[in-house]
DNA sequence: AATTAAATTTCGCCT
DNA sequence: AGGCGAAGTTTAATT
């Protein structure tokens, strides 16, 4: 990040509704950005020259050199050297109050927190870049497995539920929606399987109870609800009992392991192969 | 805010000689520097609407979304949300291999890693904001007190050394250098203190045993020589038994506590007030 | 609220 | 290279 040596191009602002982008600013133009970022609710990115003292669960001291600042909205602080996967110093978020401040050609922003009493101070000399985001994401984060790879688990390994049993359907239409998996087990019985990616609630146990009354009435033969989660409220178990209803772990990981083999194979052979 | 705008739609590149911006790309456009970043080994920032899909230790899927993606010269690789102080999607940096893939208006950035087996795959359909970095960061990170720290809490607090030790004399010259700390012990025994913030090793000894000879010489009289630093390296044990020296157990952490005591204070001081 | 246990834990130090 | 222990661990779940 030489400042010395003049950029290409002539726009160092660029602006829209939901970002600005400022490079090789001053401080004091930094600072306005930084404010209104932090103002705004919005992420921050500083890219720069600075050095860094944090006080707080730890103490410590980071000299001067270039480094990425991450500040997000809920009030978490990053700062990232050019290596390593941890960031040098951080903050989570919570009852963050930031400070900024530009004076002397320095840019300090500093986030202070209550509980537990930290405080992390950035300083620049230097801003390479800089920019405020209002990042829209709403996409959802599933580890191992979302629900409808468990489905698919069950589909392709049906032991996972139980020894003995096998698949007849899946996702079919019954009264008051979709049953998950429906399937017989070893001793010829019917069974209803409601799977949750979470902890199963009151209300998975109420949704089962609908799937497998329904199909009780139209088969007029013995037919099983099982609730199939990797964990289950304590206090639904009895409701789950009294329904008539069983519990069966069913854990997202062992599900991604089924349905990820093959991938995991792939990757195996690109290494093979290289 | 007196700086040029341009609208969006347009993308903007701004280039140096260590670093690239570039605002809102096409994919294709974003394809390049990305390239140019993980060649030339630089530290990379990326800006927009992405989804992730990660197989290894674990294996994840998160939807689309607008986060913020790093890539670092060591082959590190996160992806931020809008909030949280944890990247969502992480690779740790070693045996990092990177493929770039732009088809479709659609950017794949994918890390993949050995050992362990390991890949996270980062795709774009759109960037608001890509940059290739140059960071040129030498500087020292201290966790609770830094060598010179740990110095000014001998002189705060000299029982941190052993009960009975005053200090007579800080960074005094002596020939082959400076001596750390300088002092008497409970019997009036010169005492020469060497400080490392490390695991302390051979060269510290002999640097020890080097000012305990200078002094011997010119003080005629019993001088103690002692290493202190947060632990010792074992074959060194040796190496300052056989040289007449000692170590003493150096917490820095115990030293930062020392001295921060008064920042602690003004710390609470300033939620006391508000 | 406090305690316990797991984490895609990571990271360093030691054998 | 594998194992053990600590971390500014964090985070979720349970008592």
């Amino acid at each position: 990040m030489d400042k010395s040596s003049k950029p290409i191009g002539e726009p160092d602002l660029v602006k829209s509704e939901s970002w600005t982008v400022l490079v090789n600013p001053k401080v004091t133009e930094a600072e306005i950005v930084v404010k209104e970022a932090l103002s705004q609710h919005r992420t921050l990115i500083v890219v720069g020259r600075c050095w860094v003292r944090y006080v707080g669960r730890a103490s410590s001291k980071l000299e001067k050199g270039e480094r990425i600042l991450l500040a997000k909205t809920d009030g978490s602080v990053l700062v990232h050297r050019g290596t390593g996967y941890e960031p040098v110093n951080w903050m989570p978020g919570g009852d963050t109050v930031f400070h900024v401040h530009a004076k002397d050609n320095v840019l300090e922003v500093r986030a202070v927190r209550r509980k537990p009493a930290e405080s992390v101070s950035v300083l620049f000399d230097e801003v390479c870049l800089i920019s405020s985001l209002k990042l829209v994401d709403s996409g959802d984060f599933s580890l191992y497995a979302s629900e409808e790879d468990m489905h698919r688990a069950l589909l392709l390994k049906p032991e996972l539920l139980e020894d003995g049993f096998r698949v007849i359907s899946y996702e079919k239409k019954v009264e008051p929606g979709f049953v998950d998996v429906y399937g017989i087990d070893r001793h010829g019985k019917l069974v209803v399987v409601e799977v949750k990616r979470k902890t199963a609630g009151k209300d998975a146990a109420i949704q089962l109870a609908g799937y497998v009354e329904a199909i009780r009435k139209k088969a007029d033969r013995e037919v099983r609800g099982v609730l199939a989660a990797p964990d289950i409220a304590k206090d639904v178990q009895r409701t789950l009992a009294s329904l008539g209803l069983e519990f069966r772990h069913l854990d997202p990981k062992k599900c991604a392991e089924t349905l990820s083999k093959a991938e995991t194979k792939k990757l195996a052979e690109f290494f093979e192969e290289t």
